[in-house]
RNA sequence: GGGCAAGUGGCGGAAUUGGUAUACGCGCUGGUCUUAGAAACCAGUGCCGCAAGGCUUAAGAGUUCGAGUCUCUUCUUGCCCA
């Protein structure tokens, strides 16, 4: 029998797959995106996951008759190109084109349908050049502002880093304490489109509750009041946001940022510099925070209790009130919030009751519950809630105050003192004003002489790039050196794909309005916060100002898969070890290859090059095929979960593949005897019940349920292959289920197609869903299924009744015995309840 | 600490959404072929039982003619936020 060589099939129906596209001028468009990669060196099997998943959703569409855009790009800019710069000394373009080179030409060996004349890479000028001109739209609109701020700062990288950049206080990368800083940086105002960035969330039908839940808690909307409290010594006051007013008679002190502009009158203060140091050492995460040691500053200030009559209220400064969170100022109620009980027990400050727990007796901790109010007047014997509306109410009606709703989410900070990034399009005159650079001059373009190893920023260190000239006034000017976060990059890249080449602008309005909405997004839940909301944001601020554009939501649908998972493997000295250096000596065991000792096999964790636990596509397809590994990849878990990767399991898939590509040439080469007509219809029908299936479990993203079906499939046609089917038969069936392998397996498909001479390959069959006249119907006798018969759609209860007494095995379990009822559900049940 | 998921054989997982629990794959066991191994093929594989049959979806309760699926309680695990 004539041996299925993968390598010679997929080398080439790869070469055509290339530069194959996936347009049906006739059919409605289709959108289909995933992620695109950072190019980090090598592609790993996250991105096989991803880009098979997309490549069946963009083949399967095709087939159906849509108009299917389905392109790649490179997300180019980044740091790990500068630190591989560094380590190299390989420029970081040289560094980034290279990768690019490697990881095209092994997506390629993927066999994926994408249209690469839509290729683009954020680093390159053609693409950031209108990011330039996209962030120039924004700061004329509105959408940017230069804000001082505290920002996380990394001592030894020299740089600024975001909140989620810092773990446990410390630089991600440097593992340097990170320090408060103040600085001048770019902001997008995303702040801006907070209420319809909450709202719209909404209207995504289709996607995972979970992200929605996620950007939904992130964007935190909260409401709350804002209470002036008086200051005793004079007339000044204090202004206090609050989400808890119903705890306002528990207030005990008033903490304040030490930025509050209170502050200034203390800045000559020794003691005070002292303290104000010491909260620079914490950092602005709400975790770091919460979790800091709790530090004040008295300031011997008292204020005026609102609604108690000459009670007063020590103010003090405190390390975790932060200034852009509310007004800068809180009130202290220990009893009912774990930071202010932290506060007072040190301090020695009252700890009054206003909720009841329920107990008697002092709080060992702040009690957060529900409650009835006590201890607090006119609030007594409310519960939380209305307490919330009477004070409010009271509040406004003494005028001493608002109600107010705030949001967690702030402005997205995008300067970063970096070298590999989209250079700020932005000049600073002499006379200390700020411009854009006049759009004729884009693209700003990073400068290729430059020193890596400079203390802090690259850019500012550079001896010329910075000096230039402000074309409207011919005045000298210096450049912005600081570039742009590189989640600016990939926040409207997925516009760019609608007219890669455009030249005008950022992209072709026409196109943009054809092809948005990406109808299926998919990509890591990782990106569920930042990117996803960053492009949504993009939308809506470029919707904000070009009218001629209707893009309000950027991702129709979305999809996240799970991660790659693969067990470790330790050594006795306690080292990692490869798959590749071990070895199962049976299914217990498993020993180094080196030395032949035992290792620990640990569970089985996401692939990452510290655990070594990580398998190489490109060896996996040289070694099994890439149609192989596709089929792996999506046969053994559902695309949300993670997977196992297992040796086996791709062993088998390639095994599998074998038999279909046997049961094709047996087909061809099967000479017909006898044919029994009974049997062929009976075949053909069983094979459109699956058929059906398939095509089901695709739409619903359940690629490892189709793939269960392929092999059920497998099995009749090997049981009708010696039976008397007739050739035509088999032959239609088999043409039949390789189309519906196309996506999962395009080359081999392709190729046993064009062995059957198939003439329409890429015509998706209709399957005539004639079988659904005939259904499994369950006898049950006191709700237990006693027998399955197979009936015609549509039967009675009579009818069903007397094959039950007539055929049915249930028969026995009924007969003399008396029936007191009978449950019948049409198409699917009859239950006899019997006396025992 | 708060929120959200999820718990089904030795393992990955199916179950038409309240109507056949354990599809399909891995692994394992036996057999055919082979000098032997590998490969291939055939058969078996939730638990108890000789069998008829009974039991079984983390544990316990509830609703229902009928619960893996719905409700409540408990336990466990994962993720996100703090």
């Amino acid at each position: 029998m004539e041996r299925f060589s993968f390598q010679v099939i997929e080398k080439k129906w790869r070469e055509k797959f290339f530069k194959d596209k996936l347009y049906n001028k006739t059919g409605k468009k289709f959108y289909c995106l995933e992620m695109f990669p950072y190019p980090s060196g090598k592609i790993h099997m996250g991105h096989v996951r991803n880009y098979t998943i997309g490549d069946v959703i963009a083949r399967f569409k095709f087939l159906k008759g849509f108009n299917v855009l389905h392109p790649m790009g490179w997300d180019a800019f980044g740091l790990p190109a500068e630190n591989a710069s560094k380590l190299n000394k390989l420029h970081p373009k040289s560094w980034t084109d290279q990768n690019i080179k490697t990881m095209k030409s092994q997506l390629k060996l993927l066999g994926l349908s994408i249209d690469w004349d839509l290729e683009i890479s954020t680093c390159d000028e053609n693409y950031y050049k209108h990011q330039q001109e996209l962030f120039i739209d924004f700061y004329n609109n509105g959408l940017v502002s230069r804000k001082e701020t505290y920002v996380n700062w990394d001592p030894v990288e020299n740089t600024v880093l975001a909140n989620e950049q810092v773990i446990n206080g410390k630089g991600w990368r440097s593992n340097a304490v990170v320090e408060r800083k103040k600085l001048s940086q770019w902001f997008f105002n995303i702040t801006k489109f907070v209420e319809p960035l909450l709202e719209d969330l909404e209207k995504l039908k289709g996607w995972p509750e979970k992200v929605k839940l996620m950007q939904k808690n992130w964007i935190g909307k909260s409401y709350g009041c804002e209470i002036d409290f008086k200051v005793s010594k004079n007339i000044e006051k204090i202004k206090v946001f609050t989400t808890r007013p119903d705890t306002i008679f528990g207030a005990s002190f008033l903490a304040l940022s030490n930025d509050h502009p209170l502050s200034v009158k203390f800045k000559n203060d020794e003691n005070f510099k002292v303290f104000k140091k010491e909260c620079d050492k914490t950092g602005t995460t709400e975790e770091a925070l919460a979790n800091a040691t709790k530090i004040g500053f008295n300031t011997n200030l008292f204020v005026e209790h609102p609604f108690i009559l000459n009670k007063k209220i020590p103010v003090y400064f405190a390390n975790f009130v932060l200034m852009d969170y509310g007004t800068g100022a809180i009130f202290g109620c220990p009893a009912h919030d774990q930071r202010d009980f932290d506060f007072a027990k040190k301090y020695k400050l009252e700890i009054i009751k206003v909720v009841s727990n329920g107990k008697n007796g002092e709080l060992s901790e702040a009690y957060t519950g529900n409650g009835e109010i006590i201890n607090s007047g006119f609030l007594n014997k409310l519960d939380i809630s209305s307490a919330k509306e009477k004070v409010i109410t009271e509040i406004e009606k003494k005028g001493i105050g608002k109600r107010k709703t705030l949001f967690r989410l702030k402005d997205w900070g995008i300067s970063r003192q970096r070298y590999w990034g989209c250079p700020i399009p932005m000049i600073y005159l002499e006379d200390g004003s700020v411009a854009p650079v006049d759009k004729s001059e884009l693209p700003i373009l990073l400068p290729t002489d430059i020193d890596l190893n400079s203390k802090g920023n690259p850019l500012k260190a550079h001896p010329n790039w910075k000096n230039t000239i402000h074309k409207s006034s011919g005045k000298k000017a210096i450049r912005e050196t600081d570039t742009l976060d590189t989640f600016v990059d990939s926040s409207w890249y997925f516009l760019r794909f609608c007219s890669p080449n455009f030249k005008e602008a950022p992209f072709e309005n026409e196109s943009v309005n054809y092809w948005m909405p990406v109808d299926q997004y998919i990509g890591g839940i990782e990106h569920a916060i930042l990117h996803l909301l960053y492009s949504r944001f993009f939308s809506k601020g470029i919707n904000s100002y070009n009218k001629k554009i209707k893009i309000s939501e950027p991702f129709k649908n979305l999809f996240t898969q799970g991660m790659v998972c693969h067990e470790t493997y330790k050594d006795a000295k306690g080292n990692w070890l490869y798959p590749d250096e071990v070895e199962k000596i049976s299914s217990y065991k498993v020993i180094s290859k080196r030395d032949k000792k035992e290792v620990t096999v640990g569970p089985s964790e996401s692939m990452s090059k510290s655990k070594k636990n990580t398998i190489d596509p490109e060896v996996m397809i040289e070694q099994y095929g890439a149609d192989s590994v596709r089929w792996f990849i999506l046969s053994d878990s559902p695309p949300e979960k993670d997977v196992q990767w297992s040796s086996t399991g791709v062993a088998s898939s390639n095994k599998f593949l074998q038999k279909i590509w046997n049961l094709v040439i047996q087909i061809i080469a099967r000479t017909e005897k006898k044919v029994d007509k009974k049997i062929s219809e009976k075949f053909n029908l069983d094979v459109d019940v699956l058929s059906y299936k398939i095509d089901k479990a695709i739409e619903e993203f359940k690629f490892n349920v189709a793939i269960a079906h392929f092999y059920e499939i497998y099995k009749i046609f090997v049981k009708n292959i010696d039976l008397e089917t007739s050739n035509v038969t088999l032959n239609n069936n088999i043409t039949k289920v390789l189309k519906l392998m196309i996506p999962f397996t395009p080359h081999l498909a392709r190729e046993c197609l064009e062995k059957l001479n198939c003439k329409d390959p890429n015509k998706w069959p209709m399957i005539k869903e004639d079988f659904l006249e005939n259904i499994k119907f369950a006898i049950q006798v006191n709700g237990k299924t006693r027998d399955i018969i197979e009936v015609k759609k549509g039967l009675n209860e009579e009818t069903i009744n007397s094959i039950v007494v007539e055929v049915s095995k249930a028969n026995k379990f009924i007969k003399d015995k008396k029936i007191l009822k009978k449950i019948f559900v049409k198409d699917k049940i009859i239950n006899y309840i019997i006396k025992k």
